[in-house]
DNA sequence: TTCCTTGCAAAGGATTTGCACACCC
DNA sequence: GGGTGTGCAAATCCTTTGCAAGGAA
């Protein structure tokens, strides 16, 4: 488990307070379940995770909680190839793209300036303006032991 | 109307031919709305087009006609934001990315070698092998007249 | 004629919402 | 106690499929 995940715990009970809501038991599990795990979770993943502690938990509360979060800028969601929802905590001004193992399923992060400047300037080509990118690699592992296997 | 419509929609008739399939009215009205516009419509659009001349053309039809041409290799689907499925004719050999406007909803396409190779230098980091990439820039036009309003 | 196609309507699958009960402060 | 939060179930939205009737070859 990651060291933050206390912090991030606390960050959220702030944002909880500051916009006059409740910390309840739901909301507790279902936080603890996305900020312990490494991210990149489903809806579903995020049910099941939270109902470990919280068994009665429903979807829709996930959901809600998960839509709360990432209207608050503490959750960022995507929608990979496979058509589900997924979210990951929001790191302060820090952005990344998405490399996705075809062997594993498992979703690695990457980061390229060089990519986001030619960007930019594609952009300024057509007198625009870049607001964001969507930008995901699907690729295979050349290993036959798939290194990049969740530890999970 | 592009010059090569014609020429599409013959490869379109050689493709049903060759798959033992029948050329009917829906599915030349529909290859027809497909190969006229530019592209980059969703299956509501080609319905409606479809429709001005063929009225009785129902969603199904339209639905079945364009997964027929995408699993054919004659149309290429994307997904963008607005989470509706959307198609554009598939050339031979050719590889695109999409610039999307976020002041009139046109969509631009580029390409960009010295991305490509970045990510597969990426992948190669993590000894992976690029299969397939997505990649889409959101963006605002800096003019007020927004230059990149379709024609249409 | 023969079998492919179509259009309607209903089924799926994920997400979103309405509502009555439960719970936190 | 009062208003927020939850869980269930139903409503949406887009996509996909079953089926009986229609149409191309």
């Amino acid at each position: 488990m990651p060291t933050d995940t206390a912090q991030q715990l606390q960050r959220f009970h702030a944002f909880l307070s500051g916009e006059g809501l409740k910390v309840t038991r739901q909301r507790q599990a279902i936080a603890e379940a996305f900020y312990g795990s490494g991210g990149h979770l489903s809806l579903r993943d995020l049910l099941d995770l939270a109902r470990e502690s919280e068994p009665s938990i429903g979807y829709a509360t996930v959901y809600r909680t998960m839509r709360l979060l990432a209207d608050g800028g503490l959750a960022t969601e995507h929608q990979f190839a496979d058509g589900h929802a997924r979210f990951e905590p929001a790191e302060e001004g820090e952005h990344h793209d998405h490399l996705i193992c075809l062997t594993c399923g498992h979703i690695l992060e990457f980061e390229s300036d060089a990519i986001e400047q030619i960007q930019d300037r594609i952009a300024a080509d057509y007198k625009m303006k870049v607001k964001s990118h969507r930008h995901e690699i699907y690729a295979e592992c050349l290993r036959t032991d798939c290194v990049n296997r969740p530890s999970a």
